[in-house]
DNA sequence: TGTTAGCACTCGACGACGTTGAGTGCTAAT
DNA sequence: ATTAGCACTCAACGTCGTCGAGTGCTAACA
């Protein structure tokens, strides 16, 4: 017995309807609301069928149908292939016109994702190898302390205060800092830290504000790659029929609350721009009835950022999958160009 | 009929009671748990008196009873007359010894409130009158783009990238960023927006650029005080009986996604250290069944910030209060003194 | 006068039980 | 190959009685 097109296009009525509503399907369902021209005895055989072929679940003996992560697989891959998502439901501007600051528009992508999908939305930072360093200040915040901001060609990397001495005052820490740009502008911070050593024995007088320095760098280097994760409607979780359960629902939660973690298990692997990884397959067991579906997005600088949508595996796939095709686009052409949102 | 030494022991027990086990309360339990010497049936006179003197509540007939928020504020000002928080639950330090991003001081902060207390946490960066200007620069990016980064004594406030014309280069834009620091350093946010149309009258040949760095400086001068909400722990809300009706917490937990709203709630009005609202004292109607406790810390340019901790009015009280000022000291002595957290 | 024992009463929580209805699998007829 | 029919299953739901914690009131007591 193998998949013909007759079972196909019932597995995606059960679908559809169970996406809708959440509730097991039954076989009289399928043959009144979706009219297939069978009656509700055949559409038992062929479910019957298909839960042997492993596509749909029982919750129990007297209860409807429930697709399997492997139907939502099979639905997914189709909706993917058909082309159907070209096209592209195109969304309305959500950045007004004016650049903002990189986090600003990640937590606004993420309010809007989550608003327009009624799900959880991440998003990440762009991320890449391409980060070098631009400039290094030292900015004096008052006699006994400085600010060191490291500069990037993705934005401010770091700022915070050290102290300094007394005799630090504020031509000399500009001096450093010249000096400091000139020596390090253009290298990665894994060559800035190499470099540094050299540039402390060359100006040894001031080679404790060096060391600090230093140490930010370093530190900059070993940050998680994702400077910043955006969340948005996590309270949209709680309305999932899925988590009624209270339990359940803090396991979530608290998930979205470590954010590296959540980073890590959001991150794009591959270079693909829409991936969909159904329950099992997110390859975390807290998240096995749940679904994650990502997009990517670039800046003019070539790095790539994540944005993701994360429901229930009865996620309404192909409403998802258009959205954030289309907002990955709108990030890509806001970031892409820099001052000119509005392009072409 | 007035409150009396023995009512106000027996409202104590009561309320230790009900914290403890959100179960409401029987005058047997009373009179057992809690030897005072006296009969169910004395307790339950004076608990009938109590509720006539508005201190405790009766969900239904046949229940036990529950303090009002009332019986809650009259135990909160005992706990704070008493001086029993002056015991200071010395706190190890949970700063490693460097000094950090403050973000990441305020994200930390919250995460250690949350997992002392079990409540949820809300820290807000530190606000002030006292942020003055001192320094802007603006960074090459790339032949098109540029960096603008305004520094002030509480950090950087901006980092956005505009769009340059091909004719300045890193050296004009380096000139430009002297010119600028020279003329605004010292200024507040508002001085300098409103001195900026005499800087451009003076450099016309680059009034594009300078015309985007007034709209980022007017921009950060109208942002929320509060550049920076961190919240720990929000999870746990979903462990409190209290939110085990699902709709409840989602209501809590959207509040919590709405940070400026959040931050407006939670933010300390008054100079006190510590601040205790209860119930209705909130002023939200959605957290009428949520008490806040707040305390603030100083950083070492004078400005203050505030750490909270959001649970239920049934919320232990002493140990959040003991944990709050705790927390609001390590906080100003790490901050307080640049570079140097382990002061003394 | 304050305290306590006793008692009738209330009412939510809980388990037992029967009903209902959606859904299934199987069989036999078309 | 499809479908009508039928027996069967089982979660959901409402009803009912029991249980027990808790109350208020009264009368006795120190």
């Amino acid at each position: 017995m193998a998949m013909d097109d007759r079972k196909f296009r019932i597995l995606q009525a059960i679908i559809d309807d169970y996406i809708l509503t959440a509730v097991p399907v039954g076989s009289r369902t399928i043959s009144k609301k979706y009219d297939m021209g069978l009656s509700s005895a055949t559409i038992r055989n062929e479910m019957s069928d298909l839960e042997e072929l492993g596509y749909l679940d029982q919750p129990h003996v007297s209860a409807g149908r429930i697709p399997s992560a492997k139907a939502y697989r099979l639905y997914v891959d189709q909706l993917l292939q058909s082309g159907k998502l070209r096209s592209e439901e195109s969304l309305p501007s959500y950045f007004n016109g004016r650049v903002q600051k990189m986090e600003e528009v990640i937590d606004r992508a993420a309010q809007v994702l989550s608003s327009l999908t009624q799900y959880t939305a991440v998003v990440l930072s762009p991320t890449g190898p391409r980060m070098r360093i631009r400039n290094i200040q030292l900015v004096s915040v008052s006699p006994e302390s400085a600010l060191v901001v490291i500069v990037t060609d993705a934005g401010v990397v770091r700022d915070s205060v050290v102290r300094v001495s007394r005799q630090l005052d504020a031509d000399t820490l500009y001096t450093i800092s010249r000096a400091l740009t000139e020596a390090l502008s253009g290298c990665t911070l894994e060559e800035a830290c190499e470099r540094m050593p050299v540039l402390m024995g060359r100006m040894q007088e001031n080679a404790a504000i060096l060391q600090s320095v230093h140490g930010y760098i370093s530190e900059a280097r070993d940050r998680n790659p994702h400077s910043h994760v955006g969340i948005g409607g996590a309270s949209n979780m709680l309305s999932w029929p899925e988590y009624s359960d209270v339990e359940k629902a803090r396991g979530f939660l608290s998930l979205l609350e470590t954010r590296e973690k959540l980073a890590s298990i959001v991150a794009q692997q591959g270079d693909v721009s829409l991936t969909v990884r159904i329950g099992p397959e997110t390859g975390v067991p807290e998240m096995s009835d749940c679904s994650i579906v990502t997009a990517t997005y670039s800046t003019h600088t070539g790095r790539q950022g994540t944005i993701g949508v994360i429901g229930p595996t009865r996620m309404h796939y192909s409403k998802v999958m258009a959205i954030l095709q289309a907002m990955g686009h709108q990030l890509t052409d806001l970031l892409g160009e820099p001052g000119s949102p509005e392009r072409k």
